[in-house]
DNA sequence: GACTTGGGTGAACGTCTGTTCACTCAATGT
DNA sequence: ACATTGAGTGAACAGACGTTCACCCAAGTC
């Protein structure tokens, strides 16, 4: 057996709060954190309701630090694009496939966090769904400022690289939604995986062909 | 003043069924289904709690004819789009110009039901969930159909009809989505549907050139 | 005119909710 | 060794919840 050290205070603490959020995240799954209550969470962490404050002031606010936790799984996801894209640099269609393995298998590892994303973007708490539509408006950004970087996409302007992240960005939120839906059927993530994968190469040949095509 | 007619037995039931689903919509607006109460909603009505069973055995039910109610103004905008696709037949600029059209003034006329589907779709009991999933389902497959008929798509395998039907409407759900949010500000309204054009534009002309690029 | 039907009532139930408060007692700082 | 701190306790509260039941009384039927 392992020596059981004494636990430190902040330990314990770090310990219980991350019980708390891991209860929160798998009691709002078939519904939402606006029907989660602080003595569900309580009861399935194993304290009594009135411990639950000593962590946060409220459920709206236990949600904000899940969309923080859950953005923090959906930047781990982007570094990996990223780092991936520098390597390949040249090939649409071999960084559009890397791109979708990488989106696949980090739903699949964080399948919780892409779930409470999808589901309280549109039905959480107000302050919550805020939050999350400004996360993603960022990544949006962000896709934009790497787009600009790829070889071959000088024609676009400032407007179409918006317009095509945002295109992206929501293709992408469908194809996760899709991917959490199958719940793990190994052959339907495959299909959504290769629809997703000529979705995006359709998309882009679109906007490399249309930039081209409407120039003044 | 009006001749007040003695109200019929069935037109005073359906007055009450209607009052309980807007109230039911209204009440929604700003959490989801699974955070509603027979007892708010009741309450809003005017009627005593129990007077709910007399038109829904349960919320739950009462989100199932919300289902059919909201899906009955989507399809009232997609016999929109085909009746002018019809006349239009030939040029796909003009085409996406209209539907964009269309969908932003039936957005704008029926808010909560679109606001409803986006919401319940991901966070509603899971029967609403998988009702609506089905459903958009359907207009995925009604949307292809629509599409081989269009002169120039000769070349589109099934499979390619599939995957495109199934970006345009995920696009066009995440348009529907931005404009519930924009919230009736004329300005950013009219940003979104420039937005979606362009990208209907990329869409349709990325997928003619995919598929004569990729043909076997 | 008498009989039936059914939408709406109002009291009552047991259960669950968020929040308050005074408390324990082990890990910590001195 | 002693005092402080703070995570977790447990009782208690007022209010909201879904559901039951017996009841009322106007519209509809005969």
């Amino acid at each position: 057996m392992s020596e059981t050290r004494p636990e430190s205070r902040l330990e314990r603490k770090e310990r219980t709060r991350r019980a708390i959020l891991d209860a929160a995240l798998e009691l709002c799954e078939d519904s939402s954190l606006v029907a989660l209550s602080l003595r569900q969470v309580a009861g399935r962490v194993g304290i009594v309701p009135t411990g639950f404050y000593r962590h946060f002031e409220s459920i709206e606010s236990l949600g904000m630090a899940l969309v923080d936790e859950s953005f923090a799984s959906l930047r781990a996801m982007l570094r990996d694009v990223r780092r991936m894209d520098r390597d390949f640099s040249g090939s649409f269609a071999g960084i559009v496939d890397r791109s979708v393995e990488i989106l696949v298998d980090h739903v699949d590892r964080q399948r919780a966090h892409f779930a409470f994303i999808a589901r309280e973007r549109t039905a959480g708490p107000p302050v919550v769904r805020d939050a999350i539509r400004h996360e993603i408006d960022l990544c949006e950004r962000e896709l934009a400022t790497d787009l600009a970087r790829l070889p071959g996409t000088d024609a676009w302007s400032g407007e179409d690289l918006r317009i095509l992240s945002n295109l992206i960005v929501h293709a992408m939120v469908s194809t996760a939604e899709s991917l959490i839906a199958a719940a793990g059927r190994p052959a339907m993530e495959e299909q959504i995986a290769s629809t997703a994968r000529t979705q995006l190469r359709m998309v882009i040949i679109g906007a490399l062909q249309w930039r081209s095509s409407s120039e003044s």
